[in-house]
DNA sequence: CTATAATATGTAGCATGCTACACATATAGG
DNA sequence: CCTATATGTGTAGCATGCTACATATTATAG
């Protein structure tokens, strides 16, 4: 196997993404769907779109799709912002809220399958060692 | 910051694709165009397509884009294998291989930003549970 | 030899990412 | 008040992933 850490990475997230799809398909949720509700959950249910972007870290377009996928197959609802009418307000739909439980198991199984036989020092180390690189990447 | 690692990992991997598209552009070539590359020099410039898919860790369709773009540009040339028809034997053009010492230093280098202050101890230990996450992923 | 299985590639349709450009709405400075 | 700037969203066009299906070629079993 190539030890390259960008090359690591890369096929570690394509491998996270298809296997999260699969597992998520009995929602009729992919991952970044599942990431979306989990956001608006621990946002009491409000958000903007511009909020969601930022939280996952994507750019603006992005968003617009992922929202009118999610709206189109009834797990969320828009709305203008009547007090700022640049903002749309994002909810989940009660479709949505049912699923939480169910949601969250399947996300903290998904969570803990990867680390299976971590410890709670290599979490914490493979955790910081992350955010440094992200932080290595902002040159 | 969110600590989950899953999280972690796509946004990492965001953010190094973009950083890399942009590097390099100037070469009119993509974070995974670039990877071909490196790849059929290691493999003195003679790899099947299946080849290719095979160390990218993607799927047969994903590589006919890939490719077809590069040869679009001039990087890649496509022959059907005489011994056996069902291969496409590829090939990189002079334009490639030329461009080959200086996409070889700006791969490095990037490998290098990422791990900005990392010891040996510490890179070895990465590898190691990025590995180790990459087969927890075989469930 | 011939029928079946395995292997490699191609195509269609979709999801998720991006940049670049356009437009609407708010905010701030004069 | 009015103009310039900042902010949020929308659209177009592209790259890279996927699955599902189709086709061509080779290998194998009987």
């Amino acid at each position: 196997m190539n030890k390259d850490v960008g090359y690591l990475l890369k096929i570690i997230t394509d491998k996270l993404k298809v296997k999260s799809d699969i597992t998520l398909k009995k929602y009729d949720l992919t991952f970044v769907q599942s990431k979306v509700i989990a956001f608006l959950v621990e946002k009491n249910n409000k958000a903007s779109q511009k909020d969601i972007a930022n939280f996952l870290e994507v750019a603006h377009s992005t968003i617009v799709g992922i929202i009118s996928r999610m709206v189109q197959k009834g797990f969320l609802i828009v709305y203008v912002d009547e007090t700022d009418k640049r903002n749309n307000i994002i909810c989940l739909t009660d479709k949505a809220i049912l699923l939480w439980q169910a949601l969250k198991k399947e996300i903290k199984e998904s969570e803990n399958r990867m680390l299976k036989d971590f410890s709670k020092q290599q979490k914490f180390d493979l955790i910081n060692n992350l955010i440094q690189i992200y932080e290595n990447l902002d040159y």
